[in-house]
DNA sequence: TCTTGATTAGTCAATCTTGACTAGTCAGGA
DNA sequence: TCCTGACTAGTCAAGATTGACTAATCAAGA
C-alpha cells in the first residue's frame, strides 16, 4: 500500500511514464523499497482505473508510444489521505527472516555456529554497503538512513544470538557424553500432540 | 520461502493437519511471521505436488474428513537444505513502511510532527505488549525476542526522525517570513525532470 | 555495413496471497 | 428441544506480484 503513495507521490512532482517511475525507484530507493516493473505498471494501471491518475499517450519520432501518467486533482486528494494514514500509523515488518533459528536443534551446534557467522557476514557487507552509498538529498537521505539503522540493529542482533549458542555449546559439550551431543533445544512440551479428539 | 521451511520444520515434529498448523503459527508466532490460513493450505498442496510432504485422509465420528499432512523423506533433506540456506543467509527487510517521510515537505510541519508522535506512540504499544507477553520455551522465544528488538530499534529510529524535524521547524520558523513557513524539503535537483529525448 | 550489446518501454502467464465464504460440531441457556 | 455463538476445517475467486519475454532504438566496434 506505501507502493502507491510512493507513486503518487513522485507523480506529485511532475508527470512520468511508468518506467522513469520504476527506473527512478530503482536506482534511489532500492535499498528501502522494492517494486518491480511489473508491479508498478499493474498499480499505476489500477490507479488510473480509480481516478488518481491520467494517462495520455506520447509518440515520438517511430518509437512505439509511451504512456505518460499525471496526478489528477482526485490523486493528489488520495496522496494526502495516504500520506498522513502512513506517517502516523506503523506496520512492524516480520522479522520472520530466521525462522531457521527455531529449527537450531536439527544441526550439529558447530554447523549452527559457522552458518550464523555467514549471516552475520552478509549483514555486515550489505551495511557496509548503504553506509558507503553517495548521499542523497534531503528526505530521500533519511529513508536510506532508517536502512542502515535497521542494519545496524541487525547486526547486534546476530551477534546476540551467535554469543548465545557459544555458550550453549560449551554448556552441553562440558555435560555431554563423549561423542554425542544433545541436540534438542526445543523442549517437548513446547509443541504438544494434537488432543485427540477421539470419540464414540 | 521461509514459510516453507517453517511448514516443513514443524512437520518435522509430528504429522498434523492443516489448520493445526495455521492455528499453532498464529498462537505462538503470530509476532514474528504472518501466514494466512488458505497460504497455509496453498503452500501445503505445493509441498505434495513437489513430494515434500503425503496426505492421509483421516475421518473421525461424522465429522468431514480431515486431510493429515506428514514429512517424507525428500521432504526431511529439503527441510536441511532450507534450514542451512536459512541460517547462512540474510534478506534485509525493506523498511518502505514510512516512505511518507520523503514527501514531509507537503504538510505542515507542526501537522508532521503530530503525526509522527502517533506513529511513536504505535510502536511502543507493540512493543510493551510483545515485551509483557508469556514467555515461550527454547529457540522460539528467541524469535520473539528478535522482533522485541526490532522494535526497540524501530522506536530509537522514529525518536531520531521526530528529533531531526523538530529542530528544521525550530531553524524554519526562525528564518521564515511572518505566517508563511517554508515546506520545501526535498531540494528541486533530487528530482530531475527527465531528459526530454526529443529528436528529429 | 553489419553485429552485438545496452537502454528504453512495456506485456503476459504463472504463481502467490488473501478476504470472504461454507459447513459440520459442540456447549450452554431459554 | 431448539437456538445461538464459538470452534474446527477447509475452499474459492479475486487481487497482487513477479520472472521471463518482446521489441524498438542507438552507439560503437569489426
Amino acid at each position: 500500500m506505501e507502493r502507491e503513495l510512493l507513486l503518487l507521490g513522485l507523480l506529485r512532482q511532475h508527470e512520468m511514464h511508468g518506467y522513469e517511475l520504476h527506473g527512478f525507484i530503482e536506482r534511489v530507493m532500492s535499498t528501502c523499497v522494492d517494486l518491480k516493473k511489473a508491479t508498478a505498471y499493474f498499480l499505476l494501471d489500477k490507479m488510473t482505473r480509480a481516478g488518481w491518475v491520467s494517462v495520455s499517450e506520447t509518440r515520438e519520432g517511430k518509437r512505439p508510444a509511451r504512456k505518460t501518467y499525471q496526478l489528477t486533482a482526485a490523486g493528489a486528494a488520495e496522496f494526502h489521505r495516504q500520506l498522513r494514514d502512513n506517517l502516523g500509523s506503523f506496520n512492524a515488518a516480520k522479522t520472520g527472516d530466521d525462522v531457521g533459528l527455531a529449527f537450531m536443534d536439527a544441526l550439529e551446534p558447530a554447523e549452527v555456529l559457522a552458518l550464523l557467522t555467514q549471516r552475520r557476514a552478509r549483514v555486515s557487507e550489505q551495511l557496509a554497503e548503504y553506509q558507503h552509498a553517495p548521499k542523497h538529498a534531503g528526505s530521500l537521505q533519511l529513508l536510506i538512513d532508517h536502512q542502515v539503522h535497521y542494519l545496524k540493529s541487525e547486526l547486534e542482533w546476530v551477534n546476540t544470538v551467535i554469543h548465545t549458542v557459544t555458550h550453549a555449546v560449551a554448556h552441553t559439550v562440558s555435560n555431554a557424553r563423549p561423542s554425542t551431543s544433545s541436540k534438542k533445544t526445543i523442549p517437548k512440551t513446547t509443541l504438544r500432540k494434537p488432543k485427540s479428539t477421539q470419540r464414540k
